[in-house]
DNA sequence: GCAGTGGGCGCACAACTGTTTACTGAAGTA
DNA sequence: TACTTCAGTAAACAGTTGTGCGCCCACTGC
C-alpha cells in the first residue's frame, strides 16, 4: 500500500489548491442559499475555473457538499474538547463555554451557517455527515462528564443524553449567535445571557438527578 | 370597505382549490429537497395547471412558502397551548407533552419537516416568518408557567428565557421524531425517552432555580 | 530528454428554468 | 340578454443548467 507523499509534488499542490478553491467559493456562495440549489457552473465561475474541471475533485455538488462537513466540523472538534477539558468553578464553566462558541462564531460565520442550515437541510448525504460528527461530539462530551464529581453514579445512558443536550444546546446557542452578528434577533450579548441561564437550568437540573426507568 | 363574501361564489372557490392544490403539491414536493431549489414549474406540472396559472396565487415560490408557515404552524398552534392549559401531576404532564408531539408529527409529518428545514433554509423571508410564529409560542408557554405554583417568584425575563427552552426542545423533539419515522436514528420509544429525561432535567432545574444577575 | 500522466479548457448538447404576452371561455352582474 | 370580470391557457422569450467529448500542455518518473 502506498502511503501519502512526504513531498506533496507541485502538481497535487495545485491541485490541492484548486480544491480548496471550489470549497471556499461553494461555502461563501452559500451564504444566502442552501445547497440544493447550488449549482455546480455557479461555483466554478466563482473559481474561475471551467466546469468540467469541477469534475477532476467532486462527483457533484453534494460530494463537495460532504467535504464541507469535515471542514467545518473538524475545526470545531478541536475547540470543544480541548475547551470541555479544562475545568474550573461551575460558574466560570459555563461562562467559559458560552463565550467559546461567541468567538468560534465570529471566526467561522459562514462554517457554522452551513452545519446549521444543512444540517436539517435537502440534501440527504450532507444530513447524514453532519449527523455522524455530532454524534461523535456527545459521545465526547458524555467522556468529559462522566469524569466530574457530581455524576458519580450516572448511568452511560444518562451521560449520554445529557452529552446530547448539551450539543444540541450548543449548536442552538452558535445558531442565534449567528443571528445576532447579522442583525436578526437579538444582540450578542442577550443571547450570551440566555444561553448561561440555560445552562444554568440544566447545571441544576444535573445537581439533583436521579435515575430512574 | 368591501368585507368577505359570506357566499364564497363558486368562482373563488375554484380559486381557492387550486391554491390549496399549489400549496399541497409544493409542500409534497419538499420531502426530499429544501423551497430554495423548488421550482415553480414543478409545482404546476404536479397539479396539472399551466406555468402562468402560479402567478394568480403568488408572486413567487418563496411566497408560497410563507403560506405554507402559516398552513404548518397554524395547526400546531392549537395543539400546543390546549395541550399545556391541562395541568396535572409533573410526571404524567411531561409524558403527555411528548406523546403529543409524537402524535402531531405522526398526523403530519410534511409540516413538521418543512417548518424544521425551512427554520435555518435558505428563503429569508421564510425564516422570518418561522421565527415570528416561534416567538410566539414561546410566549404563550411563558405566560402559562407563570400560572405555576413553582414559578411564583419568577422574573418575567426568566419565563421568557424558559419557555423558550421548552419550544426548542418541542422542535428539536419533532425534529427527531421524524427522523425515526423514517428509519433514520433511533426508533420513535427512544426518541420519546431521551425527550422525557430531558424535560425531567429541565424540570429538575427549575424547581431549584434563583434568579440572579 | 522522453514517454506518460492528468488537471484544466473549449465547445456542444439537450433539457430545463422564470416570466411575459395575448387569448379563451365560464361565472357573475345588471 | 348583453357586458364585464378573471382564473387558467398556449406559446414564445432569453438564460441557465449538468454533463460528455476531445484536446492541450505543464508536470512527473525513468
Amino acid at each position: 500500500m502506498s502511503s501519502t507523499q512526504v513531498r506533496p509534488s507541485q502538481r497535487e499542490a495545485q491541485k490541492a489548491r484548486t480544491r480548496r478553491a471550489l470549497l471556499d467559493a461553494g461555502l461563501s456562495l452559500l451564504e444566502h442559499q442552501s445547497l440544493s440549489s447550488l449549482g455546480l457552473r455557479e461555483i466554478t465561475r466563482a473559481v474561475g475555473v471551467s466546469p468540467a474541471a469541477f469534475y477532476r475533485h467532486f462527483r457533484d455538488v453534494a460530494d463537495l457538499g460532504v467535504a464541507l462537513v469535515e471542514d467545518s466540523l473538524g475545526a470545531l472538534h478541536g475547540v470543544v474538547t480541548s475547551g470541555l477539558a479544562e475545568r474550573s468553578e461551575d460558574g466560570d464553566r459555563i461562562d467559559h463555554s458560552v463565550e467559546a462558541i461567541a468567538a468560534f462564531v465570529r471566526e467561522h460565520p459562514e462554517h457554522i451557517r452551513f452545519v446549521v442550515r444543512e444540517r436539517r437541510g435537502g440534501v440527504a448525504a450532507v444530513r447524514v455527515a453532519i449527523g455522524a460528527q455530532l454524534d461523535r461530539f456527545a459521545d465526547e462530551v458524555a467522556q468529559v462528564l462522566a469524569d466530574d464529581e457530581i455524576s458519580r453514579d450516572w448511568s452511560a445512558d444518562d451521560l449520554r443524553m445529557l452529552g446530547e443536550t448539551y450539543v444540541d444546546h450548543m449548536v442552538m446557542t452558535a445558531s442565534a449567535f449567528l443571528e445576532a452578528a447579522q442583525g436578526e434577533g437579538p444582540d450578542e450579548a442577550a443571547v450570551a445571557r440566555t444561553a448561561r441561564r440555560q445552562l444554568r437550568l440544566i447545571s441544576l437540573g444535573r445537581r439533583h438527578w436521579t435515575s430512574t426507568d
